[in-house]
DNA sequence: ATTTTTACATACCAATTAGTATAATTTATT
DNA sequence: AATAAATTATACTAATTGGTATGTAAAAAT
């Protein structure tokens, strides 16, 4: 790993728990094990640090197409399950990072970006149209393929990816996301639109 | 009002739109409109001040008992409808300090009160313990009460909190929650487990 | 072998910060 | 009217901040 990736890792980690203007350099520096010399070499300026660690932990790694690798023959039960386990696995991927309480740290770096990141509500409402486009093909497939009663598409496209967000913002104020509720919480929405032979 | 109070309302709205670290008391003198010699005769320093607000904006108003005046006679559609109700007033509250995109701030702020305020975790799993107990209590009267099906009481109860606060979270990021498209969602979801005569 | 480039460290600075000490002024009380 | 108390302004400080200028050593290129 080079030094600049170092440093992205490690500022990462500070914007998780701290906010923009809290995190100094001298903090990033002792992360990193190296002096402002070495930071400042690799970037501009703090803002400029900032946005590579949304490029690289938001933008490139938490969208959609990104996130979810799409097959295209799943039916709807199947991509639930993939779902919370492409949850489970970014979840796996920071706690190696030693973060604790992922969601808490990343709702809050949602929150930093959105004013600091530029256009990032453009790319949040882009990628927001694209998950729901991805739940809609699923859940259209599923009415045609007979597994679920016909529902109004959209709708049921919302209320996964929104149960979802507001499951993970409730449990992150407190004692963080357990996917198995999660799971749960699906497995009852689909078990009332389910299709029963 | 008094200046205390003043003192709190221009730091609320600062807060909203700036981190803790980034609103300076300069700032909060000059949206009050009084020298640091008033602000520090109120406030021990800027970390009461902060939290004086959570106490006023989040602990005090937003609290379940405080946000619904609970009628034990509600239909689980009359409370979606008072629940919804409850959203807009909020948000009127809010256009009349002349803040936008209200959510956004709120969020922001839950966050950073979350690294703040003492003992923040525990007064959030309260509330959200108390508005699902409330849900719980309309769901299972409405049950009784054949309005609907006999569904899980504490999956629905997680359902409709959960895609409340999903749905502001993603649409504050790019434009702004729309209490229609919540009803809407609400809407969808009652009319899958209303009992038809 | 010499030069150039890359990758850092060190020392520094101007600006800003939260908070204090004190003085001045306004308001309330006697 | 005199005094006391509450409220606000002013001037200041010590600490911290992001960023720069310069130096140095190692690596790469010539």
């Amino acid at each position: 790993m080079t030094t600049k990736e170092r440093i992205i890792e490690e500022a990462f980690k500070l914007f998780l728990n701290h906010n923009f203007e809290k995190v100094s350099i001298s903090d990033l520096e002792q992360a990193v094990g190296k002096t402002r010399g070495a930071i400042f070499y690799f970037f501009k300026n703090k803002e400029e640090i900032f946005n590579d660690v949304i490029d690289t932990y938001i933008i490139k790694t938490q969208s959609p197409s990104e996130k979810f690798n799409f097959d295209d023959n799943l039916s709807l039960e199947q991509f639930i399950y993939q779902y919370i386990n492409g949850i489970n696995t970014t979840m796996s991927k920071m706690l190696s990072l030693s973060v604790v309480n992922i969601y808490k740290g990343y709702f809050s770096l949602y929150m930093q970006a959105s004013r600091i990141y530029p256009n990032f509500a453009e790319i949040m409402t882009k990628n927001s149209v694209e998950e729901l486009n991805l739940w809609e093909k699923v859940i259209n497939r599923a009415i045609q393929s007979k597994e679920i009663k016909e529902v109004n598409t959209k709708h049921y496209a919302t209320l996964f990816r929104s149960c979802f967000l507001g499951l993970a913002f409730d449990r992150c104020l407190s004692y963080g996301l357990n996917t198995e509720e999660l799971l749960v919480l699906y497995q009852n929405i689909y078990s009332q639109i389910k299709l029963k032979f």
